[in-house]
DNA sequence: TATATTGTTACACC
DNA sequence: TGGTGTAACAATAT
């Protein structure tokens, strides 16, 4: 399930190989991340979008197989080869105008975000419970549901939770668990969970620090309770009912 | 064969 | 009206 930290990953990576290279005849001039969306800016002004959803891999060199999609080719005789399993995923080149209309629908960075700015904002959505409010990009960018249950769990916060209850103490506790364990998924290379690979075919290791996600009916690591597992919406949500009020 | 999977979005409701 | 919650949708593995 590539979110930010994965999509990070691949993107750090990206950028140190196909910079300067030319991809399907446009020279690649960076390689940027907003939100879960990678994209590959070209000197001609267009971008090219990748959004991996559930189950996109894009993987410098790879064999292509059953699930490649679309390979294509660099200057340099490298191709990059993207796959999905679930179709779900999706690539597009678009002018800059429609990147910026893209980037302005979506949340702030969480890595540009202040803690004054993030309190603003829950006191906006006082109603929405914290993690499907979590999870919408338009309020914050790049969390899906492995990292919306790994930071409510830092952060000793319960799913459920309306922002508005919130105390000063529990989003301060919250924000810093945002920037916490995104930036240790990022160092570990992020999450595989099922088919997450990065651009040269790894896994990431950060599935094996995941306290609660996929965890259900196991012990707490903090407090020995048992992690529980709700639908909120028609999502799964794991937690611990000790740990989490 | 029914079910689970998730980001996104359409839509119903208050 | 707009915030909120729910469900449908994409396609596939198990």
């Amino acid at each position: 399930m590539p979110e930010l930290p994965e999509v990070e990953t691949i993107r750090k990576q990206l950028s140190e190989k196909i910079i300067g290279k030319k991809l399907d005849g446009r020279t690649v001039t960076a390689v940027k991340r907003r939100a879960k969306i990678l994209i590959i800016e070209f000197a001609d002004k267009t971008a090219l979008l990748f959004h991996l959803k559930l189950t996109g891999q894009l993987i410098l060199n790879a064999t292509p197989g059953k699930y490649t999609r679309r390979v294509f080719d660099l200057s340099d005789g490298s191709r990059l080869v993207f796959n999905d399993v679930r179709k779900f995923a999706w690539h597009k080149t678009v002018s800059k105008r429609e990147l910026e209309d893209i980037e302005k629908n979506l949340g702030p960075e969480p890595f540009g975000l202040t803690e004054k700015n993030f309190a603003a904002m829950l006191a906006e959505r006082p109603r929405a419970k914290i993690k499907p409010l979590l999870m919408d990009q338009k309020f914050i960018a790049g969390i899906g549901n492995i990292y919306a249950d790994e930071i409510l769990f830092a952060g000793g916060i319960h799913p459920l939770r309306q922002a508005g209850t919130l105390d000063k103490k529990e989003i301060h506790s919250l924000f810093a668990s945002i920037k916490k364990i995104l930036k240790a998924a990022v160092r570990a290379g992020g999450s595989s969970v099922k088919d997450y690979l990065d651009a040269s075919g790894k896994e990431g290791g950060f599935a094996k620090h995941h306290k609660v996600y996929q965890k259900t009916g196991q012990k707490c690591l903090e407090c020995g309770g048992v992690i529980r597992r709700i639908r909120i919406g028609s999502r799964s949500a794991h937690f611990c009912p000790k740990c989490q009020k």
